[in-house]
DNA sequence: TTTCAAAATGTTACCGATAACATTATTCGT
DNA sequence: ACGAATAATGTTATCGGTAACATTTTGAAA
């Protein structure tokens, strides 16, 4: 088992009685060789299997042809979207990717910048709830990165962080989805899953405060419930949320802060005996491969992670040439309507 | 933007006044530099940050302490799941991971097995059912691969294929899902999804139709709608199944391929006015994150990917040490019980 | 103080490919 | 058939570390 000798362009050289320099022009597919020559090369190359040492091939050109990308956690399919669609992207343009999973609530710390920088990565992709200004290390983090490669960051932009930002207008995205329950009737609504620590849930939460002013419906601050990012998220903001407060005033629509909260809710909303949408609608966000397959499908946000993804991959392959200015770049997100919010039962009046 | 230059061993070796062997000393923890050199070479690379090239270090030892994980998709979150114990069990151990996502329909080309060979990976991870004998250059692709690295894969042993092979004994996980179901009194059991061209499939449905000889159910051919792996696969499977029959001899339970067929098929089977379990038993299988959350829960086959990942990773990195002989390692695949499968409401006599 | 082993540090060849430059071979016009 | 222009091929320094070996320094014993 994987015994044999690597063999080397030397090697390959020898045997095809050439020097080094012809080889690599054959592998790089240079036109200046003659036709017998590089037959005879290439039969030599198929013959023993010979691959380029792309190590070697990097000390030469100083860089590794891999994207590194840094996210919370790779199961979240919303992550696992992004990450699909830039290793995609990437392989498009003959680069690879490299990941590291990194919590939203652990420190970018200098070994991982160290390892970074070591692998001569040509670019750095960061995504998630992790590019906080209050985030331990990472001011320092990214300034040191950005002395060696590029970077793109799902987030909204802040001032310090040098990088290229893509990112959704969550405010109003937020503003949005309650709009869509006021309309449907709707006048209590209750904000679920997040953390108020977190800046893109700020601005989430902040979109939906503000419009729940503009529009006049009650402020109840027992109706945002900001716990989390996952399922068990959801069940306990639900729990919470309604066995602290009177029937009477209980919410008739939730907003969660993304698809797996949403998930966690109505499975909890169900099992307290509420009927969905009837008694409880519910805006999910991200909209996630399952929303369809809820019961009821999940209406929820499409924030297009894929066009971030492809985006940041372009971006930073452009700006290990171009050395680009850092930049924004913001993308509409846009309403899924499916069931879970109760428009395909029209308009009631509510509550 | 990232303009400055590459800090290398030798600044820091000139800086500190020193050779660069004593530079490598001190990065590498060496013990033999006095504490007085060691301070003064470690002010300067705090002073620059300055971190080793991983690609001429890799030059110099023939490898880039990096494990290359293949794999069809991962926004499947069985996949992502097993990514992401692979890669947190590599980082364990200094290690990252490449990924590369071939569907399983795609042939494993030369080129790919160049790139891995290119880049000098230390070992080659091979997920999801793309390992049949059958595919296309399979065979070739394996031994040419395993001449350079050792290589683990989640799939049945198979001669030919000279690797280390983890996997589940599917055909008896499958009869335990038949056995579970006939013990609940069902004795029209149908199965949905997966490829009969498929090794995974084969082994499941071959299980699958072994225990309904054995308990002497019947085995009408209309009840395996082998044709995919996810979710539409599932809608369309209970679409074609129950219109293709009398509405007397319908299936009263079935059994998924995975959870992402089951999905589908809840789906598809609720909208058709069907109630569950009452009128169809569904077991899945992976036991994704969201089976607890689907309505009803779903009750699915375990077959513990998260220890098969880190087990692939260990076995690799020991590999590059021992050069063992290829061997195999199955698990068992666990059922865990939740409502959709009808347990919970207790034996039924049933159709 | 001298001597010598041990510790510290330096020198250099090498890993495998590439690119700039140098050399040799070929082609073509006259 | 000859020389010039051009195409084909070879030579070699280089990328940034590491490890083997060489050398210098240090400290303790004599």
């Amino acid at each position: 088992m994987h015994l044999e000798k690597k063999i080397t362009i030397y090697d390959v050289a020898k045997e095809a009685g050439v020097s080094t320099a012809t080889v690599t022009r054959v592998v790089t597919g240079q036109s200046n060789v003659r036709a017998l020559t590089r037959e005879k090369v290439q039969q030599v190359i198929d013959k023993y299997g010979y691959a380029p040492s792309a190590i070697a091939r990097g000390l030469e050109n100083g860089q590794n042809k891999t994207i590194g990308i840094i996210l919370p956690e790779i199961v979240n399919p919303y992550f696992a979207q992004l990450f699909s669609a830039a290793e995609e992207e990437a392989q498009r343009s003959g680069y690879s990717v490299w990941l590291r999973q990194i919590p939203s609530d652990a420190p970018i710390d200098d070994a991982v910048v160290d390892e970074m920088i070591s692998r001569r990565l040509n670019g750095a992709f960061f995504v998630g709830g992790i590019l906080e200004a209050s985030r331990p290390g990472l001011i320092n983090a990214l300034k040191r990165l950005g002395q060696y490669m590029p970077i793109v960051a799902i987030c909204p932009p802040q001032a310090n962080l040098n990088c290229i930002c893509l990112y959704n207008d969550l405010a109003s995205c937020m503003r949005h989805a309650v709009q869509h329950l006021h309309m449907l009737g709707h006048r209590r609504i209750a904000f679920v899953g997040g953390s108020l620590q977190e800046g893109g849930s700020g601005a989430r939460g902040q979109g939906f405060l503000e419009e729940l002013r503009i529009l006049g419906l009650p402020d109840n601050p027992a109706y945002h419930h900001e716990n989390g990012f996952d399922t068990e998220s959801g069940e306990r903001a639900v729990l919470r949320l309604l066995s602290s407060l009177d029937k009477k005033v209980w919410p008739t629509a939730m907003i969660a802060f993304n698809d797996l909260v949403a998930l966690g809710a109505m499975k909890q909303l169900k099992q307290m005996g509420l009927t969905l949408p009837q008694d409880m609608a519910i805006i999910g966000c991200d909209n996630q491969f399952f929303c369809p397959y809820t019961d009821p499908p999940l209406t929820s946000m499409d924030l297009h992670p894929l066009e971030h993804a492809k985006s940041a991959i372009r971006e930073l392959l452009a700006a290990q040439e171009n050395n680009t200015q850092p930049f924004s770049l913001m993308r509409d997100s846009t309403l899924v309507v499916r069931e879970s919010c109760g428009a395909k039962l029209g308009y009631r009046e509510l509550g």
